[in-house]
DNA sequence: AAAGCGGGGTT
DNA sequence: AACCCAGCTTT
């Protein structure tokens, strides 16, 4: 090839040895079991990818579990209202993706006549589907040769070339994907995307990898140069933006007052009790005591959060015309952030009341 | 190019 | 407390 092969020392022979070394420990030692692997369908290797964005296997499985077996087609799962689809994905994070989830799978339904994408290009295109997921898609359900690039495959990359890159621009993605091409078997490449993947999970992990076991290891240069823990360099962590949210729970005989989140902001599409976003507590609010603290950490954002319990809506001088009172029946079928959800579940509302 | 977007497991 | 997970979209 050019000078990116050449500059990387990515000779043929190199490669060949990465690839069929991963390849024989894919069919030899991988005992790696997901409900998803081997599956030639579409429809719910989309599903498995988009949950596992940024996931963990281990977090992720049960949720992949549940929509199977609720909406085994991609019609069950456009037909579905957005709040039970939702309710669904609560807990899992990431919000965007279950509401790209929903777009696809109504566009499939409508624009497609329920026939998934087959090439590569028109995966792509579909919301929520990026080059990673697009890779997958193509490679474990139609065998076509396109490379995925994930937290694994750069790992794994970063090491057996010593190659001191984090993925971060443009550019470091380029030069990613185009080694991951390399390596990619174009003949066999769901057979070796999951391979990587899973050597990348098992053998190759952040935290000690173990190398005494790697199959690679005679030409993986972080290893010979002792460095395995130094590849790939860090990310620089950024620092969380401090937030105090002050939930009031207006309690009207059995119902209290909900609203969906709409604005361009962390939770789009969950629900919440009535909420005072401020660092100081309100003054109409300091003769209650909070009967619940929470304190959530999300990927950038520190969050501290109080709940207050109140009878009547008299006591609530702020405007709640944004909310509605919602029974219990009603919210126990909605989805709320984790920590909105606890301390519902804590204190009895998401449970039918009997009387 | 950089920022925004969750929640959890592991060490 | 640090690190990072089968990343994508918007600004």
């Amino acid at each position: 090839m050019h000078k990116l092969t050449s500059s990387l020392n990515l000779q043929s022979a190199n490669l060949q040895y990465f690839r069929s070394k991963i390849l024989a420990w894919n069919r030899e030692n991988n005992d790696r079991k997901m409900p998803w692997k081997g599956e030639k369908d579409p429809y719910k290797i989309w599903l498995s990818e988009i949950i596992l964005q940024q996931t963990r296997v281990a977090q992720g499985l049960k949720y992949y579990n549940d929509f199977i077996l609720n909406y085994p087609t991609i019609s069950d799962l456009a037909n579905a209202p957005d709040d039970e689809v939702f309710k669904k994905w609560e807990g899992l994070g990431y919000y965007n993706r279950c509401r790209n989830m929903i777009f696809t799978a109504r566009y499939i339904r409508d624009e497609l006549n329920c026939i998934f994408p087959i090439t590569y290009d028109d995966i792509l295109n579909l919301k929520g589907v990026g080059e990673y997921t697009a890779a997958a898609i193509a490679s474990f359900a139609y065998n076509l040769p396109y490379a995925v690039v994930d937290g694994n495959v750069v790992r794994v990359i970063s090491r057996f070339l010593a190659l001191d890159k984090q993925l971060v621009t443009a550019s470091d993605k380029r030069l990613y994907q185009e080694i991951a091409n390399s390596f990619l078997s174009k003949q066999k490449a769901g057979e070796y995307n999951q391979a990587i993947m899973d050597f990348g999970a098992t053998v190759c992990m952040p935290q000690n990898p173990t190398c005494g076991i790697c199959p690679i290891k005679r030409k993986c240069k972080a290893y010979a140069l002792d460095g395995i823990e130094k590849y790939p360099p860090k990310k620089k962590k950024l620092k969380l933006k401090k937030r105090t949210f002050h939930y009031v729970i207006l309690q009207v005989g059995k119902s209290i007052y909900v609203r969906q989140r709409n604005a361009k902001d962390i939770w789009q599409s969950l629900y919440e009790p009535i909420l005072i976003e401020q660092s100081s507590v309100p003054d109409w609010l300091k003769k209650h005591k909070a009967v619940s603290k929470k304190s959530q950490k999300l990927s950038h954002q520190q969050l501290d959060i109080r709940f207050y319990i109140l009878n009547t809506p008299s006591e609530v001088p702020i405007d709640i015309d944004s909310y509605s009172k919602v029974s219990r029946k009603q919210l126990a079928q909605k989805a709320y952030p984790k920590s909105v959800y606890d301390f519902l579940q804590e204190f009895k509302y998401l449970e039918l009341a009997k009387d």
